[in-house]
RNA sequence: GCGGGAGUGCCGGAGUGGUCAAACGGGCAGGACUUAAGAUCCUGUGGCUUAGUGCCUACGCAGGUUCGAAUCCUGUCUCCCGCACCA
């Protein structure tokens, strides 16, 4: 049989949607399960093999669940808000809404030809008004509740992009769109988000997840959190506090260093040192413009601030100096130097010929400061101590806390390198923020009956942030006094529109509130994301967060948005690059669908490797894909349908179930095809329709359109995509068959051995074996096989004598 | 530097304590079919060896644990990824 594949693809598309085979009701009384896929960025130039890739691991999940029976919800929709449409069109002049627009309707077009099982009706697209009004609502709520604040700080500004950044979007110094363009330090004033505030909960939960390790790690690093002592040390009469995890040290400070970014640096610049500092500062300015590796390898470097700290345990003075190596925005933005207990401090110490002091002493070897090449990180017990001495320092460590705290000096403390979320953009294609200023009644909320606060389309676009140049957007009245007020021109990042979009999906139509409660606690959380490992500590993040946020809140019930992550790998061109446009090394769907159908793209895709592998597209590998459903295509032709099958063929397709059932639902695609393939192999040529269409079941989720179409042609009217998932018989494995399977095939490979060493190349074979055996053996192609007590058995060279059971003998002639 | 992962045949990849020379696919070789090519089908594809089901060798490298290791442990090399002066 020929199959025009292109046809089939639109008919049972067309069907599916027609009979809207996969929309999803949540007023049903099955089980829901919730397959999602991060909702694309909406890309001018469209799908290629990649993406495809990655929405068939969903697809099949998708499908595989809806047959077992789970009322499945499976979105898609378009984060199509962001910067590369707004830079186009700043480029190529055309208006980001339309390229936009016209892309999602590219995107649509695609991701439908790939047999994709989405609900189309739950669409969702983030630069609608009617959905990113509601990001505008979240942004009031939050600000209610104290969540969002202004404030001015020292922020991350990339050049290219012309806006701030989160500290999520600086990766290695650089902006996250722009690896070689390093992000400057600004002090502006800026719309926060206070994900600090959730930074417990978003730690503690993560051991609960089901994500891969990895991204688990990774999320509790980008968290940070570290137990410590905040000790108050005074500078020039003020009482400064000081984070460190050492408090047992405290004895061993001979300085102090104040982050050369810190703000209030200068308040501790005395007149005499105050040219040598400026000159320092300009210098690793200077610095941090040349590449990320030599800051990398930079020296601990800095100068001397004039000024002095008091010890607050030895009331000694010691010397405060500006460094480049402290961080200013973690702790206090000042450290309480060691030099003998830390490698930092030691470089610092030796560079600048600053006094070292030993407080803890080794158990094996003695410390001898002046001979000492490097700090000394390890345990011990104090010396130099006071009262503190001889004490191990793991107990000083908690001693010493106490008795700070007594003091009133100092305080146990915890410290988080999680950073709340700056959201301002001040770019034109994103959510504008809700909020104007008035000059009576400073910041005021627009009102929620006013939302949404709409983006203009009418704008200029190249001459600076197109929001702040427009006279009509900005100009209004205020809300609370109704005298004359201007917009905030700044808009959301747009990670703020992918931090809650999963929820909108389960009711994406709602005109009067985000979604309807109960519908949102009905399908949420997401049973199963899938996504690439990149947002570990973007989307994901942010997505926790709110889901705690909004929990909070009475929104939801539940704190964790996402149970199942799985990374998918990445799709790499056949040059080993990652497929990308820009790469010119995409394979196109379109191509590969006219000559292959989809299906065989879809199951090649499948089989390369386990979907969380980097696998490389091959275009001859698809074609082993392309010769196996050809065959299973020829094989629904020929077969012959009879009632009952061999017990062999019912343990083989039982034992196939079995197996099929747990890879698919552990995602490991890869080793279910073989499995479906060696049972389509293994078929007869008459066969039951019963094993016929169970075998199709198995095999339809990885390719939907040829199983829907053999289904149909084995006279069923109903879609196999809503048929029920076959279920194991357990009776009807019996491990004996694999057993005899086994036995024929060392007995091939026995006659293929004789055959070499005997150089015969087309002998006639002949194989004696034990009477109960003789039902194993007999059916074997291409040769004769007699049991050993047959008595007209041909046996010349009477080889039957040496047959055992399990081993026939085999005579070649 | 810290953290995570990986190193198996000609190649992509299975296999995570014994039944494994290694699933499945690709490639290659031989055969069948064909005037021929393609498609298709069959067979082979570490080495040795006796007309056989045996032996040896292999899972980056070197050791160790174990009756037994690709699989566990230690060291070491290489590669990939993430974080990066967080006190």
């Amino acid at each position: 049989m020929k199959m025009n594949f292109k046809a089939i693809e639109k008919k049972w598309q067309k069907r599916w949607e027609d009979k809207k085979a996969f929309s999803a009701k949540e007023d049903s009384k099955k089980k829901k399960f919730y397959v999602l896929e991060m909702y694309p960025y909406p890309s001018g130039s469209g799908l290629h093999m990649g993406h495809a890739f990655n929405y068939t691991i969903g697809d099949i999940l998708a499908r595989f669940k809806r047959m077992n029976g789970f009322n499945v919800l499976y979105p898609m929709g378009y984060d199509s808000f962001g910067l590369p449409a707004e830079n186009a069109a700043i480029k190529a002049g055309k208006h980001p809404k339309k390229s936009t627009d016209e892309a999602i309707k590219k995107y649509i077009k695609q991701q439908k030809t790939l047999g994709l099982s989405y609900d189309w009706n739950r669409i969702l697209m983030s630069h609608d008004s009617e959905y990113y009004k509601w990001n505008q609502f979240w942004f009031l709520k939050f600000l209610e509740k104290g969540l969002v604040y202004r404030k001015k700080s020292p922020v991350n500004w990339c050049s290219k992009c012309n806006t701030v950044l989160a500290n999520e979007q600086v990766l290695g110094g650089c902006c996250w769109r722009h690896e070689d363009t390093e992000v400057k330090i600004k002090h502006l004033e800026q719309w926060f988000i206070k994900t600090t505030a959730y930074a417990n909960e978003l730690l503690d939960c993560i051991d609960n997840l089901q994500w891969p390790d990895k991204i688990k790690t990774m999320q509790k690093n980008w968290i940070g959190k570290s137990h410590g002592t905040e000790i108050d040390f005074e500078v020039n009469g003020k009482k400064f506090p000081v984070f460190t995890t050492r408090p047992d040290t405290i004895y061993g400070v001979t300085f102090m260093v104040i982050s050369a970014q810190h703000p209030r640096l200068m308040e501790f610049v005395t007149k005499e040192q105050k040219k040598e500092v400026e000159r320092f500062l300009k210098k690793i300015k200077r610095v941090s413009q040349k590449s990320m590796k030599e800051v990398e390898e930079l020296d601990k470097e800095g100068v001397f601030t004039g000024s002095y700290a008091v010890n607050p345990v030895t009331k000694e003075k010691v010397p405060v100096w500006a460094g480049n190596f402290v961080v200013a925005d973690y702790g206090s933005g000042m450290v309480m130097a060691v030099p003998a207990h830390d490698q930092r401090d030691f470089e610092f110490a030796k560079k600048y010929n600053i006094n070292i002091k030993v407080v803890i002493q080794p158990e094996t070897y003695e410390l001898d400061a002046k001979k000492m090449s490097r700090a000394y990180t390890g345990e011990g017990n104090l010396i130099n101590s006071d009262k503190f001495n001889n004490m191990n320092n793991r107990e000083a460590i908690i001693k010493i806390t106490k008795f700070l705290e007594k003091n009133k000096l100092g305080r146990e403390t915890i410290q988080f390198k999680l950073r709340d979320w700056l959201i301002s953009r001040q770019r034109y294609w994103g959510t504008p923020i809700p909020v104007v200023y008035c000059n009576k009644c400073g910041i005021v909320p627009v009102p929620e009956k006013d939302l949404p606060v709409l983006l203009p389309m009418n704008v200029k676009f190249g001459e600076g942030n197109p929001l702040a140049t427009n006279e009509k957007f900005v100009n209004t009245k205020c809300p609370k006094c109704g005298s004359k007020a201007r917009r905030e021109t700044d808009t959301m990042d747009t990670f703020f529109d992918s931090s809650w979009y999963y929820m909108r999906y389960c009711d994406n139509k709602n005109k009067k509130e985000p979604f309807d409660k109960k519908k949102v606690n009905y399908w949420m959380p997401v049973d199963q994301y899938i996504g690439g490992a990149e947002h570990a500590c973007l989307h994901l993040l942010y997505s926790r967060f709110f889901t705690k946020a909004l929990r909070d809140m009475g929104f939801v019930k539940f704190g964790e948005p996402f149970i199942k992550l799985f990374n998918q790998g990445m799709l790499h061109g056949e040059d080993g690059a990652v497929m990308s446009k820009s790469r010119g090394n995409v394979v196109l769907p379109e191509e590969i669908s006219e000559r292959y159908g989809i299906d065989t793209a879809r199951l090649f895709l499948m089989s390369i490797a386990s979907p969380d592998k980097d696998i490389e597209w091959s275009d001859r590998g698809i074609e082993g894909s392309s010769r196996f459903i050809r065959k299973v295509i020829n094989y629904f032709d020929k077969v012959e349908i009879i009632k009952n099958v061999e017990a062999r063929i019912e343990s083989k397709l039982n034992k196939t179930i079995k197996e099929v059932t747990k890879d698919i639902e552990c995602l490991r695609y890869n080793l279910a095809i073989i499995k479906i393939r060696d049972l389509f192999n293994s078929l007869p040529e008459k066969v039951s329709k019963d094993v016929l269409e169970k075998s199709l079941k198995l095999f339809h989720p990885f390719c939907p359109h040829i199983t829907e179409e053999l289904w149909e042609k084995l006279g069923n009217k109903s879609f196999i995509t809503l048929e029920k998932w076959p279920i194991a018989d357990e009776k009807k494995i019996d491990e004996r068959f694999d057993m005899q399977e086994q036995a024929v095939k060392k007995l091939k490979s026995d006659i293929e051995q004789i055959k070499k060493l005997t150089g015969k190349k087309a002998p006639k074979v002949y194989v004696y074996v034990l009477p109960r055996e003789l039902e194993i053996y007999k059916s074997v192609d291409g040769i004769k096989v007699f049991a050993v007590n047959d008595k007209n058995k041909y046996d010349p060279e009477n080889k039957s004598k040496k047959a055992k059971p399990n081993k026939p003998a085999i005579y070649l002639e």
